[in-house]
This record gives C-alpha cells, sequence and structure tokens, in this order.
DNA sequence: GATGCCGGGTT
DNA sequence: AACCCGGCATC
C-alpha cells in the first residue's frame, strides 16, 4: 500500500500529530452491534468521533486484528491520527509505541497510510471536522502479538482492542526516511522507513526522524528537541521512555527538572513523585471497587496519569488543589477512557468482601506482616460503617479497613469530593501500637507502626 | 508535644 | 518487598 509519502516542501509541517477516538474492533456480538459499519477491509468504520487532542498521543483510537503470517502471527492495528492540512503528503513514521504493549512483539511498522473521512454517520450534533484538519488512517503491523492483560472471556477482546489501538503512541511527521529496514520486521511492511532503536528487551522503540539529514526543507521541525508545537509531548515521550526502558528511573534526573505525575482524575491533579506513588494513590483512592476484578484492569491506573516536569522551583500551593474544570487550559490530555463507573453506592458497598477467616488471635501473627493486606475482619462486622450515617458532623467515609474523613454533607457531594480531594484517613480515637506499647517497645508493634504506616493492630 | 500515617526514599 | 523517615495533620 504505498501512500502519501510526497514531502511538502514548503510549509514547515508540524511534527506531530494528534489523534482522535475510534471505535473499537468489534468481536462480540454486543459490540457488532453498535458498529454496524465495516469498511472493505473489515475493520469497523470510524465512528464516535472525538475533538482532537492536543497531544500527539494515541491514547483511545484505533483497533486491531490478527493477521496470520507464514512464521507467526502478526498484528495489524489502524490508528486514527487528526492531522493538519498543511502536514498531508508527508512521510510518517513512527515515533513512539505504548511500550508495555508491545512487550512481546516486534516493531511495528506502518504499511499505509490513508486518508479518511470521520465516517461518523454523525446523526445527531457532532462537530463536522473543522477543514483545518483531516484524519489520516494509519495503519501498522507488527509480528508478533501484542502483550495484553491475560483475562479471558469477553475483556479479553476488549483490552486487546484497547491496548492495539494504543500502540501507536505518536507519529512524527517527515519526509519518508530513507528506508532502514527494521530489525526483523519480515512483515507486510512496506515504506516503513523509519528506524526503529530497539533500546533493550524491553520493547520501546522510538522514533523520531523528524531530523533527518535529509530533510532540507523543514528547519522548524528538523530540530527535533525544540518542542515548540507540543509541549506535552516530552512528558509523554519521557513517560514512555521510563516505562520502556525498565529503567528504574533514577530518582534524580540529570537535568534540573524535577519529575513528578499528575494524577488526571477529574479534579483530583494530585501529584506524586513516583509512578508507584502515583499508582497507589490512583488505585486506592479512585479506582478502588471491591477488590475483586481488580486482577485485570490492574495496569488501569496507567491512564489515570501523566508525567510532568516540574520546574525545581517548589511547588505552588495549588498542588492537591480542585482542578478546575477547564480542560482546554490544561495541555496535558485528560484521560481518555472515561472514569469507570464510581463505586454505586458512594461508599456504603464496602467491607462487603471481606473473608471472615475465623482464625481466633493468631490473625495478628499472620497478617499483620503485610500491611497493605486487608485487615482480617475476623468479626463479622456489622452493618453501616460509619459513612452511611449522615448525621454526624465529620462525615467519615470507609474503605475496607480505613476510614477517611471529608467535609461535605450529602451523599452525592460526598463522592464528588471523593473524586476531588482525597479523603484523609480519619484519626480513630483507638489507641495504637506506639501509644500501647509505647516508643520503647517498639519490636512489639505491628510491622505497619514500625514503619510509620497506618497501624494494622488496631483497627478502628 | 505526642501521635498517626502518607509519601517518598533506601537497602 | 522490606524498611525507614520527613513532614504534616491531628489530637
Ligand atoms: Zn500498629
Amino acid at each position: 500500500m504505498p501512500h502519501v509519502h510526497a514531502h511538502a516542501a514548503d510549509a514547515p509541517p508540524p511534527r506531530l500529530l494528534f489523534v482522535s477516538a475510534f471505535a473499537p474492533l468489534s468481536n462480540g456480538a454486543a459490540a457488532a452491534s453498535m458498529s454496524p459499519a465495516v469498511d472493505r477491509t473489515g475493520f469497523p468504520r470510524l465512528q464516535n468521533d472525538l475533538p482532537p487532542h492536543e497531544v500527539c498521543e494515541n491514547r483511545i483510537g484505533g483497533c486491531s486484528r490478527r493477521v496470520a503470517a507464514p512464521r507467526s502471527l502478526m498484528t495489524e492495528f489502524r490508528c486514527i491520527f487528526s492531522v493538519q492540512d498543511q502536514v498531508k503528503g508527508q512521510g510518517f513514521s513512527i515515533r513512539s509505541v505504548t511500550p508495555r504493549l508491545m512487550r512481546r512483539s516486534a516493531p511495528p511498522s506502518i504499511t499505509a497510510v490513508d486518508q479518511c473521512l470521520p465516517a461518523s454517520t454523525s446523526r445527531e450534533g457532532e462537530a463536522p471536522p473543522t477543514s483545518a484538519d483531516s484524519r489520516l488512517l494509519v495503519t501498522a503491523v507488527c509480528d508478533g502479538l501484542l502483550s495484553s492483560c491475560s483475562s479471558r472471556g469477553a475483556q479479553e477482546v476488549d483490552m486487546d482492542e484497547l491496548m492495539a489501538a494504543m500502540v501507536l503512541s505518536s507519529l512524527s511527521c517527515s519526509p519518508p526516511p530513507k528506508a532502514v529496514p527494521p530489525p526483523n520486521c519480515a512483515g507486510p511492511s512496506v515504506e516503513s522507513g523509519p528506524e526503529l532503536s530497539d533500546s533493550g528487551s524491553s520493547g520501546h522503540w522510538s522514533v523520531d526522524v523528524a531530523n533527518g539529514s535529509s530533510a532540507p526543507s523543514s528547519p522548524a521541525t528538523a530540530e527535533p528537541e525544540s518542542e515548540t508545537l507540543v509541549p506535552p509531548d516530552e512528558g509523554l515521550d519521557m513517560e514512555l521512555d521510563q516505562v520502556l526502558f525498565d529503567e528504574p528511573a533514577p530518582r534524580k534526573r540529570r537535568n534540573s527538572v524535577k519529575v513528578a505525575y499528575r494524577c488526571l482524575w477529574p479534579s483530583c491533579g494530585k501529584v506524586l513523585t513516583s509512578v508507584v506513588g502515583i499508582k497507589r494513590h490512583i488505585r486506592t483512592t479512585h479506582l478502588w471497587r471491591g477488590g475483586e476484578h481488580e486482577r485485570c484492569s490492574r495496569s488501569e491506573e496507567d491512564f489515570y496519569y501523566t508525567e510532568i516536569n516540574q520546574p525545581q522551583s517548589p511547588p505552588h500551593p495549588l498542588l492537591c488543589g480542585p482542578g478546575p474544570a477547564s480542560s482546554s487550559s490544561s495541555p496535558s490530555s485528560p484521560p481518555s477512557p472515561p472514569p469507570p463507573s464510581p463505586p454505586s453506592p458512594p461508599g456504603c458497598d464496602s467491607l462487603s468482601r471481606s473473608a471472615p477467616s475465623p482464625c481466633g488471635s493468631s490473625w495478628q501473627v499472620q497478617s499483620e506482616h503485610s500491611y497493605q493486606a486487608p485487615p482480617p475482619s475476623h468479626m463479622v462486622l456489622p452493618a453501616p460503617p460509619t459513612l452511611c450515617r449522615l448525621t454526624t458532623a465529620p462525615v467519615t467515609c470507609s474503605r475496607p479497613g480505613s476510614t477517611f474523613r471529608v467535609r461535605s454533607v450529602s451523599v452525592g457531594e460526598q463522592w464528588l469530593q471523593h473524586q476531588g480531594a482525597p479523603c484523609r484517613r480519619i484519626r480513630s480515637e483507638a489507641k495504637k501500637c506506639r501509644k500501647v506499647y509505647g516508643i520503647e517497645h517498639r519490636d512489639q508493634w505491628c510491622t505497619a507502626c514500625r514503619w510509620k504506616k497506618a497501624c494494622q493492630r488496631f483497627l478502628d
């Protein structure tokens, strides 16, 4: 599929492209009914167009299908990028991919770049595509399988598609690079010139050919590091790099920018400095839903944070404030997948999951060790936790094993605040190990207390 | 000041 | 993962 690869000589082409949403490939019956139209290649039609993001990342769009290949399985996937007119007719190359999705596959390569129309048969008010931008259907293949969540059943399909959709994180727009055959992509790769630098085993390929010496005419874009156009890209790439290289992310970066991670949950915006931290925050503060079906969406947290570069200057008092709803102001893309349905009852559902293994008093020894483990609720805790009574002044909402305080009054509002300000663990009046045993008997404290974590022995 | 514990750092 | 601790909110 040879395609648009003429080099636009004039206008300095933007280096990056934008992505818009794309309906997932529908394998399941339910999904199929939603996207009846399938184009001639068997891919579902584009629909559910979202306004193009201001970033180059491809968080949501795309679909995939498995293609039988002589030797191995190939995965073909498509992503819709919304591009500006000026870049039409240029060569494109894969700039980066989503690392963890590609761990087990060979570098992807672009096989076709087609122009496409927003096939959204928009019956309702969908913003008509501006003339300033159009859409490119980028088809790529990779030799191998996208690593996907190892769930089963219908969920697998979804995850697979979703991941496929995310494979192409960003594209570079530049004159077609000199054909440097990618390491081992024996597939239908046609003109995928970009030299995919496979850095290590983790499966990261970043391609940025924009500065190729063969790019005579576009001085502006030829300089890869000048992020004049798309600042948010930097964050993304760093994120990718970090994940991809599997580097433990040196805590101190060489340059003076401090890296942090911002929670993207609506109106949260919490900023933490470690990936684990932010993930834990998201998981425990926003994503917690009863814990059971947790397994599959383990990496779900990834969607809800973004990496940011904090200039060395100390934080202004914004930090955990309620991120204003003005989405336009923030350059970083909002989390594309909508937040999972909130815990249906604002919090009353908690502790329904406890496994009351009656093991006498040995629980202390048994389970105390991992302070993160849910508390051994050996007693059948009676009905409603503190949350459900709205009478007390400081309303508390309870999560499994912990109690948090919120200031609000109404339940609904409570949930909102849940989203916004992560509740603080309420200080129970129960004496904790420290108080009970005293500092001099620190060795008798529970592990959590010793680590200055939430006490696990004397729960509220 | 003491206590509880979150977030982050170290080993 | 286990461990430690700075720092903050709260008592
Ligand atoms: Zn304790």
